[in-house]
DNA sequence: GGGTTTGCAATTGTCTGACAATTAAATGTC
DNA sequence: GACATTTAATTGTCAGACAATTGCAAACCC
């Protein structure tokens, strides 16, 4: 069980790397204690500021958790939902924000996967699915409200919908679709969006889930992902008006 | 500009924390430089140790890089799709395999994931997808091919499927769901199931989507739902057969 | 014997200082 | 000006030390 750590990559990278594939395929298990940081010292053949720069990497994201004291030490640690959604947040909104995804590519997606979980949402939602988007349709009626707490508001009641659908991967892997994007698009078009036909269409929606009508909530679903584009080309388009294109060569 | 850190977590932890933060709200921008080690050594007040803890914790998470040399240092990664994907199909398989999920939550969610990026698919197919998708079932048609290869193609096969959407944000929020899962799903059923049928099935999806004809690619991407579900219950079913259950107390 | 306290040992967290490796820029040489 | 050398800045790695935490067992007390 020798490790001949090869290239001219750092150290604590390999080490990383090396411990990695052994959790993800399954030779090291969910709550195994790893070596102790002296122990990995003398395996790997490093110092310990190399390993443990290695064990930072790895508790970074999530695949360990270290206590101290007599038995602590590292250990694999489980993947929960609450962390694996917000990475998937964390990352689908950086992935965004530095690649230049425009509003449309990010508006169809949203609007493309979400769609997905509507048939099973509509076959299984249960009343306090129903009673979440309702509250939250409530509140966005009231007068007054914030930007920021209507769109909060809008976020939970998407996510409610996806909840719906019973299906806890589906919650996850539509996170990312959700949560991270909502907020983008009502930061563009929050100056030109009319509230109550927002609140019109999330109603339709949720009559139509509670009606158990799939094909008239993808429908709903739709025209609200076309009312939110047209959101964004009017404010695209005002933008264009004020700010003279620059005149480069 | 002080800093203070207060509780009794980790320091490096903290610290990395910061400047996550400083990055995710757009503080610090792609390819900027962080300050030197020394100079965070100062501005946090802790060793340098500590400090590369905290720098190890960002470059796990792909949003820092570091260059070594005279002009060197810790600069902001723009995350690519690739990081993204890669990043988030670990994720998924970790979640996946660490939580006990079904065999059937799993692979509802798979396909009703992949279905929503059918219609735009079937929109904007370019030849070379439809190229893509024929020479993976003429693979998948080779006498002889080992399982695992197989199930490649599979992945391969579904890969351009979804990229036929013509959408990378669709692309890499879909890849927890083909990726991550598909291997799983072959895994499982590759001893029970029916080649000839997988490939007639593949056959038919990219007709239909040659002809852009969405509705019958959906209806034939269910069938090859409904035909993974029936091959693994039967798995199931075969184990109970074979493994007595344990008789505890 | 039973419960409590104390001390010990293992382990991670942090600090300090040193040197190696790398790299761009400055400097020197022809 | 072109090329070689030196220098300085920066990260990567190592070694050793001490602090903080924590389970456990031994000692102790009643």
């Amino acid at each position: 069980m020798k490790y001949q750590l090869d290239q001219d990559r750092e150290l604590s990278a390999q080490i990383a790397e090396e411990i990695r594939s052994a959790i993800i395929n399954g030779k090291l298990i969910v709550n195994e204690r790893l070596p102790a940081e002296s122990e990995l010292c003398e395996r790997f053949n490093v110092s310990r500021s190399t390993v443990r720069e290695a064990l930072k990497r790895l508790a970074a994201q999530n695949l360990t958790r270290t206590q101290r004291g007599a038995t602590g030490g590292a250990f694999v640690n489980r993947l929960s939902y609450e962390d694996a959604y917000r990475q998937h947040i964390t990352t689908s909104t950086l992935l965004i924000s530095m690649n230049e995804v425009s509003f449309e590519t990010a508006c169809e997606a949203r609007f493309a996967l979400e769609r997905s979980c509507i048939p099973l949402a509509a076959e299984r939602r249960q009343p306090d699915h129903l009673a979440a988007m309702r509250a939250e349709i409530h509140r966005q009626a009231q007068p007054g409200l914030s930007d920021e707490v209507f769109c909060d508001s809008d976020v939970t009641f998407h996510r409610a919908l996806v909840d719906a659908a019973g299906n806890p991967v589906i919650s996850y892997q539509l996170a990312g679709a959700v949560e991270a994007m909502q907020p983008l698009m009502n930061m563009i078009t929050f100056t030109e969006r009319d509230r109550a036909k927002i609140i019109l269409l999330h109603t339709q929606i949720a009559d139509a889930l509670e009606a158990r009508d799939a094909f008239k909530t993808e429908t709903t679903l739709g025209a609200l992902a076309a009312y939110t584009l047209e959101l964004a080309r009017n404010v695209t388009a005002r933008h264009v008006e004020k700010v003279a294109p620059p005149e480069k060569t």
